[in-house]
DNA sequence: AAGTCATATAACCATTTGGTTATAAATAAA
DNA sequence: TTTATTTATAACCAAATGGTTATATGACTT
């Protein structure tokens, strides 16, 4: 898949990100940082594997999570485009204006 | 409220900000652009409104709505700080590492 | 005054989300 | 070989999401 949308849509997914950008954790590293219970955050982990951010493996009864850095990137870099797209159209305005896609409308 | 992660979450949502960072339409222009019924559309641009990024104003029977461009852009910026920080938290990687946060771990 | 067009709202539905508790299973430590 | 720790999963719940149809309201048209 790779819906960043959903995947950052969450404070809690938000930070999980953000605390994989410096390191690996493992799950109970990391349910360590948060007041919810554990299923609930392995839910939210799921939900970024799911969304190919970050991987998990496996190493002993540990289940230790990484970024998956450029996919992020990536998938970043798209919603910048689509996104930062809705600001810079200030220039698009003027030219449909001057198009004379006529703005004073009829209605 | 402004919360520039629900309001972007949704693939309507986003067609409408981009609709709207090139021109003012009314609902029902809006709804000519997709599919979906006009109560459908109506709740996503409450939510947009609810999210303080866009605006609506009555004009006779029409409602028109716009894109409140200065907190749109506000709100983007953080979003980047945020996300992007996730990007490049190489060096602060390194930082860690030169900490002796201890990657290599007991566990 | 009647009809039409634009919008609003209600009621409903299925699915997803974000959480909980309880419990099982697997691995490591005593 | 118990015991403790880590992870997984099931069952449940309330609220939010994203859609529908039907209908009411309001405002221009004719």
């Amino acid at each position: 898949m790779t819906d960043i949308y959903r995947a950052i849509a969450d404070p809690t997914r938000r930070k999980i990100l953000t605390l994989l950008s410096r390191n690996e954790y493992t799950q109970s590293e990391l349910v360590d940082q948060f007041t919810i219970s554990q299923p609930a955050l392995k839910k939210h982990l799921s939900i970024l594997v799911e969304e190919d951010l970050i991987a998990e493996r496996k190493d002993g009864r540990y289940c230790v999570y990484r970024l998956k850095r450029d996919n992020f990137k990536d998938q970043y870099k798209k919603l910048q485009q689509e996104i930062g797209s809705v600001l810079d159209n200030k220039l698009k305005k003027l030219k449909t204006y001057l198009e004379g896609e006529s703005d004073g409308e009829s209605h």
